[in-house]
RNA sequence: GGCGGCUUAGCCAAGUGGUAAGGCGGAGGUCUGCAAAACCUCUAUUCUCCGGUUCGAAUCCGGAAGCCGCCUCCA
């Protein structure tokens, strides 16, 4: 089956045919740096990381750009309520958004362009809009004509004049001809202090949206595959960047428009805004698993809405402690093995694997493949065991299962000596039938984390996924 | 007011016309010094509700209820 994905544009299920045949290239919206993300914000790079893992795991050679957005309303104000500079402001929630990235096992993406460092590449933009009529001066500020673009309102599906009339559109100090005309250029005003660009725009500042045109264009060129974000982000900003961008090229900008659902906290979206959010580093220190996050987050469908609860996290801890099991069990397994039905497992695995992930990334058919490939090869090893080379197949494939969920094959450092000696006098206390001072030191381990596990072929040791 | 989405077991979640995947949790069993892991068995006669279409509906149509999102700088 061929990789389909929901285009919102279209608003319906469209073969994937990228530009350059091997190849695909992909904005993904990244973070607003005024304050750090939280796990609902994750929501989205984690869709954005799946996708990004399954266009690899088809053989794509994926160039991703993922903005920083470190101007913007809220950066000035936070910067000049504290007295800093934006950049002493933005650089350590950049940072913090890194630590998280890793944290979750979120893959790289090939660049991170942040807003401040391609003010030229913006101006350059705003000046051909005002050139080819799409833009205005008003005042010191510079704003977009939306009547000047027939298809305004396609990706969002909405007509301008359907738009509940002041519902909250700010009573600000610039003069804009209609309502719904955005900003791309701001005049400085004083409330900016010296967050500002000397260009030849005049003094001032980029709007929001022209951002992720102009940083897009650069880095991806002026038609690309694939552009993501949370839903909210449809209306206003990709409508707008639509706008802008093909404003300055007069040709299509984007193929497929993907966007995902929000998470749900106490059933509102988490939000800064409303202030019902948990970041990952509270929930790290807390002492939960990261991993165990990122499962919770990539186990549900992108467009479905998804709650988090407690309750979620804990079934995701036990899930992938499942799967990690299952590696440690095929890697300690021996014996003949049962050529035929490994393989048998492995196709039906591979097959329901990619049936789902093809589906638009309907991950869910996806996992339980996964799952119900570990009960067969348990299954398999509970009977016969496993051969060497099927092992090694076993390995292979669950590894690249794991090349898109990213959470059964992890760096564990090694055991302290100290452990590592504990263990060994419980073997001795076993030989000896001494099970009462083996007991205590399986207790003492437990209580530093670490599960033990007598098996045939001896003690196995394994972190406790918390 | 406009646009869109959701409602499936104790919890999470697939399934878009052919008789309810998977995970977590729970119950029982095998194995084990005891555990753990693993394996086996069981855990929704039914999909928010009411009508309709159909040989057949969780799936299609109409209506109702509840919940959520977007509607100008939110992922």
């Amino acid at each position: 089956m061929s990789l389909r994905f929901y285009n919102t544009m279209t608003r319906s299920l469209e073969e994937f045919k990228p530009i350059k045949p091997d190849e695909v290239r992909m904005y993904t919206c990244g973070p607003t740096v005024y304050a750090p993300a939280h796990v609902g914000n994750y929501r989205a790079y984690m869709f954005e990381d799946i996708l990004r893992r399954y266009l690899i795991y088809k053989g794509y050679r994926v160039t991703q750009v993922m903005n920083l957005t470190d101007i913007d309303d809220k950066t000035i104000r936070d910067s000049n309520a504290k007295g800093i500079t934006l950049n002493e402001h933005t650089q350590p929630i950049k940072d913090m958004f890194f630590e998280d990235i890793d944290r979750l096992n979120i893959q790289r993406a090939e660049y991170y362009p942040a807003a401040t460092e391609h003010i030229g590449e913006m101006v350059a933009m705003v000046e051909k809009l005002l050139e080819r009529g799409h833009a205005y001066r008003s005042g010191d500020s510079i704003y977009y004509k939306i009547s000047s673009f027939p298809n305004y309102g396609s990706l969002s599906h909405m007509k301008i004049e359907d738009l509940m009339a002041g519902a909250r559109i700010d009573s600000d100090e610039y003069e804009k001809e209609t309502a719904s005309d955005f900003a791309l250029w701001k005049g400085w005003t004083e409330k900016d202090g010296a967050v500002f660009w000397e260009t030849s725009l005049g003094k001032g500042r980029p709007g929001w949206h022209i951002e992720c045109s102009a940083m897009s264009m650069k880095y991806l060129g002026e038609q690309f595959d694939i552009h993501t974000g949370g839903v909210d982000n449809i209306f206003p900003h990709h409508e707008n960047e639509i706008a802008q961008s093909e404003g300055v090229t007069g040709d299509k900008f984007v193929n497929y428009w993907l966007h995902n659902a929000h998470l749900i906290l106490d059933s509102k979206k988490m939000a800064k805004s409303e202030g019902n959010f948990i970041t990952v580093k509270e929930l790290t220190e807390q002492g939960h698993d990261p991993l165990a996050i990122r499962f919770v987050l990539l186990s549900t469908h992108y467009r479905q809405q998804l709650n988090f609860t407690m309750d979620g996290l804990g079934a995701a801890k036990a899930a992938i402690t499942r799967l990690r099991d299952f590696k440690s069990n095929v890697e300690s397994a021996s014996g003949s093995g049962d050529g035929i039905a490994v393989n048998e497992a492995i196709e039906k695995a591979v097959r329901g694997f990619e049936e789902g992930l093809d589906n638009d990334l309907n991950i869910s058919p996806s996992v339980a493949a996964v799952f119900d490939f570990v009960r067969d090869i348990n299954s398999i090893i509970a009977d016969n065991g496993l051969s060497a080379s099927e092992k090694e197949s076993v390995l292979e494939n669950l590894k690249k299962f794991d090349s898109v969920l990213g959470v059964i094959f992890v760096d564990e450092s090694g055991l302290d000596a100290e452990i590592e000696e504990m263990i060994q006098k419980r073997l001795n206390a076993r030989k000896n039938k001494d099970f009462q001072t083996a007991d205590e030191i399986r207790d003492a381990l437990l209580s530093k984390g670490i599960i033990l596990e007598d098996t045939p072929t001896g003690t196995k040791w394994k972190r406790k996924i918390s």
